[in-house]
DNA sequence: CGAACCCTTGACAGAAATCAACTAAGGTGG
DNA sequence: CCACCTTAGTTGATTTCTGTCAAGGGTTCG
């Protein structure tokens, strides 16, 4: 039933609530989607769904196939990415602990992405019809599951309108800032994923964003390789002109604030 | 409460539910968000909201203001659009019988994007917190909206593989066969929007727009003003290869399935 | 050690934005 | 009703940006 591509052992054990390990169980169950549900609810998920550690370059899903599972990354790194007529896009770059495509299960449609693991990883995969049966029995669950999806839409209308409204260089710049943001405000990072993967997600070529990388030394920011380093801040950010519409909420503002939103899955690189 | 720019009399009655008339409560109700959800939880929505007839041109929402209403087209035309540092880009146009920015009153977060009228134009408007204390207390309702999320957020995710996987003359040729799909394949039909605006949404300069429109009179297909005719389908459908998974079902072939999905707010144009 | 593969750089071609001018259509006000 | 104004659309000339092709350096992995 669970494809295996590279032939290794995945642990399909019949289906069990020990199938799952307790650790992961916990850090699934930390997630927003999960949060204050009824623990049959939980427990019966748990139960009907596979653990899988797959080795790196594997595809998960293939856009257009049914979604059978609700997939979620518990370990690694998994890229959705999307392809026609021999092109392929990079759509998004998916971190422990996340869902993905929660969209096309609940709707039991195709999927629109395809996905595969950067990194060897641990993926959690729900059965969609299981998936869809808890929450029409479990309504905290269908809340938690709107609210998730009300998130993911908002999250690629940001992307959408970053490919819009910003030219390349604004585009790379926007993205190394919200990444600093992520880490602090730190001045220095390393990027976390390949740059040709970063180059097809903002919607260039990667010599194009090789290019503009370079250029960026006169804007307040020099990249070494792997390593980025912010010089002049303050110039930096007057070419990015971060906002909380096309980059989301600043995430060291919004810890200060009373009412932390959910985590959103899906989109972040 | 209501901004109206243009000074305009808006009728905003005191609530109650002869405020919004039968036959558009009808039309509301027929809305998948509103299928099969309680009659009590209908007629407080309806009790609670504001009947705007607007004239065209007048700014309903700026983005980064909070959402305190659910929008719903009730006749007219709605554009959504977005702006930053000066620049502003179509998003969608909305048609009657749609609900738009319903992400951002179910997750009490800025608007993401803005909206005016491009006709003269009825919308009924939802206070955002009698939608969350509705879907709060309708598992039905919040069924429905999940479902209308996910559907969004797959259109979203169409738009942005549309932009980054099709070039200029064949996201115009696959938006023209789109057209033509909805009208059962008609071949010749007039655009619905002002050309500037089609070329915003699909991300190009009205310029542009106005040059590739006229080259792909070689491709099968003429445009005289307003004009589109398919001169040669089958030229022109291997220019654009529609796809399920960037263009969304066709229509056609849909209602002969057995179960079709529900309409899906936002995004038509 | 060799084979991929990523990244970079240069040269070039192609695409798209910009600027400017002009036409046509629609609405306004005299 | 007509003159006027505004705005959408088109077209041409030009510049800027971006993709493509090709080659070379560096790294990783078998």
């Amino acid at each position: 039933m669970i494809i295996n591509q590279m032939g290794d052992i995945s642990n399909l054990e019949s289906e069990g609530s020990d199938t799952v390990p307790n650790r992961i169980q916990d850090d699934v169950r930390a997630l927003y989607l999960f949060r204050d549900i009824a623990e049959v609810t939980f427990q019966s998920l748990m139960r009907a769904s596979y653990d899988q550690s797959l080795p790196q370059q594997v595809t998960l899903i293939r856009e257009g196939a049914p979604a059978d599972f609700l997939h979620i990354v518990v370990e690694g790194m998994v890229e959705l990415f999307a392809t026609s007529s021999g092109r392929e896009v990079t759509m998004a770059v998916v971190r422990p602990v996340s869902t993905f495509i929660l969209a096309a299960s609940i709707r039991d449609a195709p999927y629109l992405m395809s996905a595969r693991t950067l990194q060897r990883s641990r993926i959690l995969l729900i059965p969609s019809a299981d998936l869809r049966a808890a929450v029409a029995s479990d309504s905290q669950f269908a809340m938690n599951a709107m609210q998730e999806l009300a998130g993911c839409y908002r999250s690629m209308v940001r992307h959408t309108k970053n490919l819009k409204l910003r030219n390349t260089r604004e585009r790379i710049a926007a993205y190394l800032l919200r990444q600093s943001r992520l880490l602090g405000g730190a001045a220095g990072f390393s990027l976390p994923v390949e740059k040709r993967l970063l180059a097809s997600y903002m919607g260039m070529t990667p010599e194009n964003l090789s290019r503009a990388l370079k250029s960026l030394a006169a804007d307040g920011c020099k990249i070494d390789g792997q390593r980025v380093i912010i010089t002049d801040r303050a110039r930096f950010e007057s070419l990015a002109e971060l906002s909380p519409m096309l980059d989301g909420p600043d995430p060291v503002a919004e810890q200060a604030g009373v009412s932390l939103p959910p985590p959103i899955a899906e989109l972040q690189i």
